[in-house]
DNA sequence: CAATATGCGTACCGATCGGTAACATTGTCA
DNA sequence: TGACAATGTTACCGATCGGTACGCATATTG
């Protein structure tokens, strides 16, 4: 909803599986590409080999490099919020904590796995400290709606500080997203990620 | 004690202040151009510039722009440890809990700064994740000491599991670094590092 | 069949990247 | 004075960077 189509769609029903055009294969090997290697590593005429099209290509579905990361960034936002809610919503809206706690089990194992790589969103904004960098204006627009979301969450869930509560999960969370891309050897520090979710989410329901 | 000399040390006492070496303003320079934009996003030429040298003395002193950032690491985790322990001397070793309450206080009151840039041994993972890469080796190994030193220190204050409040409080670090220069406008989660490092911390000590 | 529009490719641009060769200059110490 | 070590000067290298001018192909449409 906050991007206007840069092609238009094929008219569905009338080819049968049309070829996927130029534009979409660039935004999916991006998107491969730059959450791999980071944005900066990774170089336009990368993707468009690796996408098997041509730069030019590239240039009339996407103005700048930059405006095609801040894509890839707002691709992996909605993929982000569809999975997290998905997790929610199969614990049922009544049981959150559940939700929650499904969630960050989920990203305690991922984060194990040999080539993690974290949470894209976060790693531009580490890769871009300037503020007016389209792709990291996407970053954190998304770290801002999370933290939000963890606080409501929190509140659902009937803590006595929901804000103190949705912070300390994000520190956790976002803690996760580094050290799983440090220690990728499995068994690093994202290990404890349920238990000392558990532990405060417990501690916050006490008072 | 981890690293040669690249040029010898002046002869103390001889001479009255020396200039400093060209490689010693090039290590400063690069300190903080690296640490502020990120070490990709700075070039060499920026770097020789700034220090007010040329760029053959730069790779007189060090054999490339890897080694240079790997040498740039290696100070900043030398600088990281002194101020680290320090922190742990002054609360007195038999206090681990309050000296690691001081340094986490500290963290959380840096990491609302304007411009904020959060750990630079955990950016160039994020920037770098080729394990091959000189650069990255140092911040793996850093963050390995660090890991071990945390449960040191969890076992010191008697917690019942001190692996698994090390790795929490980790977590909670290193999401500190990251939301830190994500919430560059004070008052990001990283707020809340403090706090819930204590209830952890009392969570491990009541078994 | 032409006309038009859309999508794509070939070839190229100037700028910057990390890195180097060869030589001049300086300051220090014997 | 002479030798040496450190730095500066200048000019350069091939590779890659992000980005573009221009023309060719195909397919729909009158």
């Amino acid at each position: 909803m906050a991007q206007k189509p840069l092609t238009d769609q094929p008219v569905p029903g009338t080819a049968p599986a049309a070829a996927p055009r130029a534009a979409d294969k660039i935004r999916r090997t991006a998107r491969e590409l730059f959450y791999a290697a980071g944005i900066r590593a990774v170089g336009v005429d990368e993707i468009v080999t690796k996408a098997g099209v041509t730069k030019p290509s590239l240039y009339r579905a996407f103005p700048s490099k930059d405006e095609l990361a801040a894509a890839y960034l707002r691709d992996y936002d909605a993929e982000f919020w569809q999975r997290f809610e998905a997790r929610l919503d199969n614990a049922g809206r009544d049981n959150p904590r559940a939700g929650l706690m499904d969630f960050l089990h989920n990203l305690g194992s991922r984060a194990g796995a040999p080539h993690y790589r974290g949470c894209g969103l976060s790693n531009t904004a580490v890769e871009y400290p300037d503020d007016s960098h389209p792709a990291r204006k996407v970053s954190e627009e998304h770290k801002q709606k999370l933290r939000l979301r963890l606080a409501e969450l929190a509140a659902d869930m009937g803590a006595d500080d929901p804000k103190l509560l949705g912070d300390s999960l994000m520190l956790l969370i976002e803690g996760a997203f580094v050290t799983g891309q440090l220690f990728h050897a499995g068994g690093g520090p994202a290990r404890a990620l349920a238990e000392a979710a558990e532990r405060l989410i417990d501690s916050h329901l006490k008072g």
